[in-house]
RNA sequence: GGCGGCGUAGCCAAGUGGUAAGGCAGAGCUCUGCAAAAGCUUUAUUCAUCGGUUCGAUUCCGAUCGCCGCCUCCA
């Protein structure tokens, strides 16, 4: 049985979709004005983790990922730069996308933009007007907490004393607004000024939070199973997600929220001027390999912060080979006929704990010590006695199972070795047959000098890359 | 100031009211022409500190210290 945290409740629950074995799974993507640093693909990687992982107990999933693609920043920067929103963002989102499949994210089944979706956001706040919970000024519409009195049930935040009694202070005389927590629907822009969109209520460009509601809202219907993001994102924007639509419709919004944690950099918060706000690119860019960033990313789970250091990416990189290699050794393992029911049962322990693991809100720390365990046992058999047919064919059905999931045994052994190459293997083997171990080093350093490493095993000579 | 999370071996970390998963690094061994790979063994009388509850706490409660996040704009 799946179990979430739900942020809602603040409790471990059941999984239990709204309609039997379909999934309907919204996930805040990223803004893009920028390229998304390493914490937000975290959240990126568990919410294909988890899509992945619903489609393998069997749900008929539709996951849905929008990009956030204006907001003032973009607007700033495109008018500063004097090229149209669309220009802005589309190096990003072309980046976005490649550096989400570089890290193995599977794409979205729909992956909207805020800016086409422009007519439904219009079409919430005109309905929000209509039944009194938002409220015009200066032109700008703005969202009427007090009509909402379950405002506050995702994060839990006590507004009452903060307000009076905190050091953060809101000085309600700077904004139009009735309430100092009202947010802004929908921003007034004149005539002239660039991008705006004619709206019933006024020629205007929406306020952040609506675009989730109005394309979630689209695509999954007005009650849905799941809606993740990071935690940057439960206040103020899921609280005001839920404001404007369960206050539009009347209907609970989403049923489960998830939020997932970022990281620590060597123990320490991540910030632009720590200078350690990486982002994926600049990882990639050291030489580390976009596998062994995904496992390390995944080697916590979601709910906790995972501290990222170098050292850390090394050692996931070494465990990705490991794995890797496993797969590779049993693969070419030569077999005999047959079954062992010791093997048999390891792998069906493994994949029980593996299950266990991520039932148990995503964990998984516990899955992939799952397969490392297995790995470890079928590696000691496949040394000692070697395998049999049969349970060959099920620790790769095992791992099928697992890499269709957590996808971190990278791509299977490919055939690319030019004929060169295989000349050169063929010509060491017969000069090792020979003993003439001079020749047979000569052609090893030669192939390490392509990138070719070669190891001697007993069931002959095996090779990868560097 | 308010709210929340965390502190487990050299490092990254899972976990539980009954005595510590997994990975990386290290050490020893097996195998090997050499190397590599792989395997085996090994590495926390102890889970930030101090009290309390309990037959028993790393796990529950309280305090202290340390780290991280949110509470303001913009997304």
């Amino acid at each position: 049985m799946l179990r979430f945290h739900n942020t809602l409740s603040g409790k471990i629950e059941d999984f239990e979709p709204l309609e039997e074995g379909k999934v309907r799974f919204y996930m805040c993507g990223p803004t893009v004005w920028d390229y998304a640093h390493i914490g937000n693909f975290r959240s990126f990687t568990f919410a294909d983790v988890l899509q992945r992982y619903l489609r393998f107990k069997g749900y008929d999933v539709n996951y849905v990922m929008n990009l956030t693609d204006v907001d003032d920043r973009i607007i700033k920067e495109a008018a500063k730069k004097w090229i149209t929103i669309d220009e802005m963002t589309a190096p990003f989102i072309v980046a976005f996308n490649e550096d989400m499949a570089a890290l193995g994210n599977q794409p979205p089944d729909i992956q909207p933009r805020a800016t086409e979706h422009i007519k439904e956001m219009i079409d919430i706040i005109q309905k929000l007007l209509d039944n009194g919970m938002a409220y015009q000024s200066e032109g700008s519409i703005y969202f009427r907490i007090q009509s909402f009195p379950e405002y506050g049930k995702l994060s839990k935040m006590n507004f009452e004393g903060n307000i009076e009694g905190g050091s953060q202070r809101i000085d309600t005389d700077k904004y139009d607004k009735e309430d100092a927590r009202d947010f802004a629907l929908w921003k007034l822009v004149s005539e002239d000024e660039s991008p705006g969109w004619d709206a019933p209520f006024g020629r205007g460009r929406p306020g952040w939070h609506i675009e989730c509601s109005a394309m979630s809202m689209k695509y999954l219907g007005q009650t849905f199973d799941i809606h993740a993001g990071g935690v940057d994102l439960q206040f103020p924007h899921h609280e005001n997600e839920i404001a404007q639509s369960e206050g539009s419709t009347g209907k609970l919004f989403s049923k489960y929220w998830l939020h997932g944690e970022f990281l620590k950099i060597d123990n320490n918060t991540m910030s632009k001027s720590l200078g350690n706000a990486y982002t994926f690119r600049d990882i990639t860019n050291q030489g580390f390999a976009p596998l062994a960033i995904r496992y390390l990313l995944i080697s916590v789970p979601y709910r906790r912060q995972l501290n990222f250091t170098f050292d850390g990416l090394k050692g996931a990189e070494t465990a990705v080979e490991r794995l890797g290699q496993f797969r590779r050794l049993v693969k070419d393992a030569k077999t005999a006929p047959g079954t062992d029911e010791r093997v048999q049962s390891f792998v069906r322990n493994s994949l029980e704990e593996f299950e266990r693991g991520l039932d148990d809100d995503l964990n998984t720390s516990r899955a992939l010590a799952a397969i490392h365990n297995l790995a470890r046992e079928i590696n000691t058999i496949l040394t000692e006695t070697g395998l049999n047919e049969e349970d060959k064919i099920a620790v790769l059905k095992a791992i099928e199972s697992f890499d269709s999931v957590l996808g971190i045994f990278g791509e299977k052994p490919g055939e690319l070795l030019d004929a060169d190459i295989k000349r050169l293997i063929s010509e060491r083997k017969e000069a090792r047959r020979k003993r003439d171990f001079a020749r047979s080093d000569e052609i090893r350093d030669l192939l390490l000098g392509k990138g070719i490493i070669l190891e001697d095993t007993k069931d002959g000579v095996r090779w990868k890359r560097k």
